[in-house]
Formats: structure tokens, C-alpha cells, sequence
RNA sequence: CGGGGCAUGGCGCAGUCUGGUAGCGCGCCUGCUUUGGGAGCAGGAAGUCGGGGGUUCAAAUCCCUCUGCCCCGACCA
């Protein structure tokens, strides 16, 4: 009998992969569940992964020629009502303020008093109240286009939450833009897709599909949702971010019309874009492993970690003085255009548990130094994303950390590339589908099927093969040929396969 | 909103059926010994047992009630 390998994360992926989701987000002290139902406390290293991936999405937002700009948190019920299909869609998962005022309670504590004239909705999602302002904004075709972004918080009620991937209020940046024609909206709607595949797949390293969402699955209001997919290690699918081309239906609802240049007033075309937190689910998701998370250095909070080996006093102060000086040495190296971020962990805790923390937080490398290392002017390197552990000199280590850490990042999205490739097929009659979706896996109890490519006809009658597997159509790819084929539900014709999945 | 469960030191749990001094593991603090992949031993701090009411000589335990949370379903970036 083998003994089990000793796992940092308990339960291990195919024990238990929620539960394994949960616990690495504990062990990398990312966030936890706060006392506010369904809400999380982002903690600094999950905060600081989320800032990296701010500081890149908000560099490319300008560099397509977006401004920051801040809207109001509470939106009047009455903005909210103008888009039929948009109030449908929320009006069920809306926190509502109906007062302004507490006072004490005839039994004590404190209970709302003075109630608004009107309630007020906690967003979530901004188009009305953006639209409302657009409508002020513009008024000739000289003012278009309005390309603005907003970093914010949203509120949706969701009855089930889950850290980062779904909870009451997340952070999110929501991209609103209005334009002259259709054609430069939809160009602008594409465009906001790539640059969110361009983020998630080289910065993130999380290899997405980009597709185009069914009727059933679009944004309430949108004439056409596009969407980055991406696979996780469950193989079940995560929405990562979308871009709605808006059409004229806001514009309509929220009167942004302008006059064109032949005098004419017309409806302005708008969309919107946004991706949330739930990235960072989706990077712990693809990268992580039984022991713990695995970052992509790109948006590593820190690319190396300095581990000084202290066995006694009388060495104290020459190994803690080698590891200033390299660490001084390193943050002179720049990677991806900026200094290294370099941590010299020099707490007071046994080197094995220092070592073990930083694992589990997925720092892409760390460097032990001890006087054995010292005196070889060296350090004993270990890559979190491969696991190997060897030594290294200093000069070494210096003149091609940024190489190390840009294999690291292609690696890892290399790797997760594999896996979904792994786990991807084409599959073309109902049998099949339902052997991939539903067999039994030996190796991975619990985990099943992946990506499903087949063709398939959209009729608008929900199938009750995918009701029955929990499967739904997670987009029609823009990308790639497309093939004639039937639809394997329907037998009508299609155009092209669609991806199938069960989804987060 | 339907169905099921749970609430006991910071975290995870036992104890409840059968009422009788509040327990365990992890973590935390102190000391000694250790130290190149999650240390060992010893000592220590920390809980009005979710809230309110009742039964009883006596309630974490029995009864009533309220609140909160979790799981399954519906909703869902």
C-alpha cells in the first residue's frame, strides 16, 4: 500500500471539487464569507490579484479610447421600469432602499422610519442611469461617440452564493458606449470582447472561446450578447465576460437620440461590456492545484518570495543582509514592463510552514537562502507552477527571472490549453452526447464531460435531454469554420456546432 | 418561495436521545529542545452552549417561540 501524497489542500480535485474551490480560497487567505449574507470580504492578496487585473483591463480601456467616470449607486425604480425586457430580467434579484431614516424601535434596536417618496434600486447593472445621462450628453452626431467606463460595485440578490463567482455585491468595471450607427457599435462590442480575451488568455493564462450567447442566455435588453468561455478543472464552463451590443432598445427606452448629419433626429446605438471579480474564481479555478493556488506571474501579487533559512543567531544577520541585497538586486529587474515584486519573507515562523504559506498563496517562485546557498552565491529555487526545487546562482537568477516568469506564464497557459483540449469533442449523435455528459469516469468521480461541439438549431423549445443533463448552450463560437451539419436534437439544419457544457 | 438540516472558545466538531461542575482537534500565548519541505514536549489563555420565554432542586440537553446560516430546487456576471 502506497501512503497517500500528503496534499496542502484537503479535500484534493477529485475528492471534492467545490469544497476544494472553498478551501484553497481559505489557505491562500484570498477572502472570506462576511457577516452580511452573501456578501465576501476580499482580503489584501485577493484584493491585490484583483488590482493587477484592473491596472491591465483599465490600460487597454484608454488605449481604445475609454474615460473613467463615476455614476450613482441608487437608481430611481422609475429609470429602471423605461426597458421592458431589462426589468424583467433584474426585477427579481434587486435590493430595494424604501427609507431614509432609523429610529429606536418600540421594542428596541432600531426600525427604518420615513420612507422614500420613491425606492430606490441598488444597481445592479447601470445602463439606465448611464443612459439617462447619456440622453443629456448628446445631442448632435459631433458628440458621438461617448465611450465611458466605470469601476464599481453592483448588487445582485442571488439566492446562492459562492466566493468570487457569484455573490450579492461584487466589484466589476461595467464599459457604456454610445454610437452613431450600428456598425460602429457592433464594432465596438467586438472589440470590447477581444480585449477581454486578450486579458483573460495573456494575462490571466485562462484560454477562452469567444462566442456569441443563444436568445435564451442573452443580457436582458441586448439584441446580441457576445461572451468569452472559458473551461475550468471540473470541466464545467464559466462565463468570464461579456459585451452586449445594445442595438437601439436603450436609446428608445432612455431617449439618446441626436440629430445626424442631415439634420435628422435618430436613436443613438449603444452596448455595454463588463467583467467582475468572478475572474478571479476563474483564475483559481484553472491554475490551482491540491496544494493550493498557482498564480500566473503576470498578475501575481508577488513574482518571488525570499525565504531566509535562520539556524542560529551567529548566521542571522549575514543571511538576512544577503537576502536585502538580492532583494534590492531583483526589484532593479523589470518583467512586464515593471520591477519585479519581490517579498523577503523574514517572520519569525519555521522555515517548513513559511514555505508551505507561500505555496498555498501561489507564489510563482521562491528562493530558500541559507548559508550553504550563500556561500555558492546562490539561492535553491522553486517554481510553484512545475514544482521543481534546484539551485541556482545569483547572477543566474538575476539575468533570467524575466524568462523564468514568462515560462511560467506560457506554461501554465499551455497547460490549461491541454486540459481543455483534453476535454473537448465533437459529438454528433444523442447517444454520445449523453454518454459524454453523464458516463462514468473512474478516474475522476463526479467530474464529467467537458466541452461538447455539435451542431445545433435554435427553435426555442427548451430540450429536455439538456434539462435532464444540466446542460446548455454556452455560445455559438465567432471563431473557427464553419460546417454544415444537422442539429443532433432536432435534426434541423446548421451552420455551425455550438459549444455545450454545464456551467457555473 | 417549496423540501431538508444546522447553531457549543478564532476555525472544525463531540456532548442533546437518557437533565447533574463545558469537552476534543487545529490555531493562539509562554518555556525548553529542535530547525535546508507542514517540529516535539510541557505549561497557559480563551465559551453568558444563537436570542427570548417555560418546565425543573438543577437545562447545551426537555417544551414553546424568534432569529440567523447551510444544503437541494427555482434565479444567476
Amino acid at each position: 500500500m502506497g501512503k497517500k501524497k500528503k496534499t496542502a489542500i484537503q479535500p484534493t480535485r477529485a475528492e471534492d471539487y467545490p469544497e476544494w474551490y472553498q478551501q484553497v480560497i481559505r489557505a491562500a487567505d484570498l477572502a472570506e464569507v462576511s457577516p452580511v449574507r452573501g456578501c465576501m470580504v476580499i482580503k489584501p492578496w485577493g484584493y491585490a490579484i484583483w488590482e493587477n487585473m484592473q491596472k491591465v483591463l483599465d490600460r487597454k480601456f484608454k488605449e481604445t479610447g475609454h474615460e473613467n467616470a463615476y455614476f450613482p449607486l441608487f437608481i430611481p425604480l422609475r429609470f429602471l421600469e423605461k426597458e421592458a425586457e431589462h426589468v424583467e430580467g433584474f426585477a427579481k434579484e434587486c435590493a430595494v432602499v424604501t427609507h431614509h431614516r432609523l429610529e429606536p424601535g418600540k421594542k428596541g434596536g432600531l426600525v427604518p422610519a420615513a420612507p422614500l417618496r420613491e425606492p430606490l434600486i441598488v444597481r445592479p447593472t447601470s445602463e439606465t442611469i448611464i443612459g439617462a445621462m447619456f440622453a443629456k450628453w448628446i445631442q448632435s452626431y459631433r458628440d458621438l461617440p461617448v465611450k465611458i467606463n466605470q469601476w464599481s460595485n453592483v448588487v445582485r440578490w442571488e439566492l446562492r452564493t459562492r466566493l468570487f463567482l457569484r455573490t450579492t455585491e461584487f466589484l466589476w468595471q461595467e464599459g457604456h458606449t454610445a454610437h452613431a450607427s450600428s456598425e460602429e457599435a457592433w464594432e465596438e462590442t467586438r472589440q470590447m470582447l477581444d480585449v477581454y480575451a486578450d486579458v483573460v488568455e495573456n494575462y490571466l493564462g485562462i484560454p477562452v472561446i469567444k462566442g456569441e450567447k443563444p436568445e435564451a442566455e442573452r443580457f436582458p435588453g441586448a439584441e446580441s450578447t457576445l461572451c468569452i468561455e472559458a473551461m475550468m478543472q471540473d470541466r464545467k464552463a464559466l462565463q468570464a465576460g461579456t459585451s452586449h451590443f445594445l442595438g437601439q432598445n436603450f436609446s428608445r427606452a432612455q431617449g439618446i437620440k441626436f440629430q445626424d448629419e442631415s439634420g435628422e433626429e435618430v436613436y443613438a446605438w449603444t452596448t455595454s461590456w463588463g467583467v467582475s471579480t468572478r475572474l478571479v474564481g476563474a483564475l483559481i479555478m484553472t491554475h490551482s492545484d491540491d496544494d493550493g493556488l498557482v498564480l500566473p506571474p503576470r498578475l501575481a501579487p508577488k513574482h518571488i518570495v525570499l525565504l531566509p533559512v535562520l539556524r542560529d543567531e551567529s548566521e542571522k544577520s549575514e543571511v538576512l543582509g544577503y537576502c536585502s541585497r538580492l532583494q534590492e538586486e531583483l526589484a532593479q529587474v523589470l518583467y512586464d514592463g515593471e520591477p519585479v515584486r519581490v517579498l523577503l519573507d523574514d517572520r519569525d515562523i519555521r522555515g517548513g510552514e513559511k514555505n508551505w504559506q507561500h505555496i498555498k498563496k501561489g507564489v510563482p517562485l521562491r528562493a530558500e537562502i541559507g548559508p550553504r546557498d550563500i556561500a555558492k552565491d546562490g539561492v535553491f529555487l522553486g517554481r510553484r507552477d512545475t514544482g521543481k526545487r534546484t539551485p541556482i546562482a545569483r547572477k543566474e537568477l538575476v539575468e533570467t527571472l524575466p524568462d523564468l516568469l514568462e515560462e511560467i506564464q506560457n506554461n501554465l497557459f499551455q497547460r490549461a490549453s491541454e486540459m481543455r483540449a483534453a476535454h473537448t469533442r465533437n459529438i454528433d449523435t444523442l447517444d454520445d452526447f449523453r454518454d459524454f455528459f453523464q458516463a462514468d469516469d473512474a478516474d475522476d468521480p463526479g467530474i464529467l464531460g467537458g466541452f461538447a461541439l455539435s451542431h445545433w438549431a435554435e427553435n426555442g423549445v427548451p430540450d429536455r435531454i439538456l434539462e435532464e443533463l444540466k446542460v446548455t448552450v454556452r455560445c455559438i463560437p465567432l471563431e473557427g469554420e464553419e460546417e454544415s451539419g444537422r442539429c443532433i436534437f432536432s435534426g434541423a439544419p446548421s451552420r455551425r456546432r455550438v459549444v455545450f457544457a454545464r456551467a457555473y
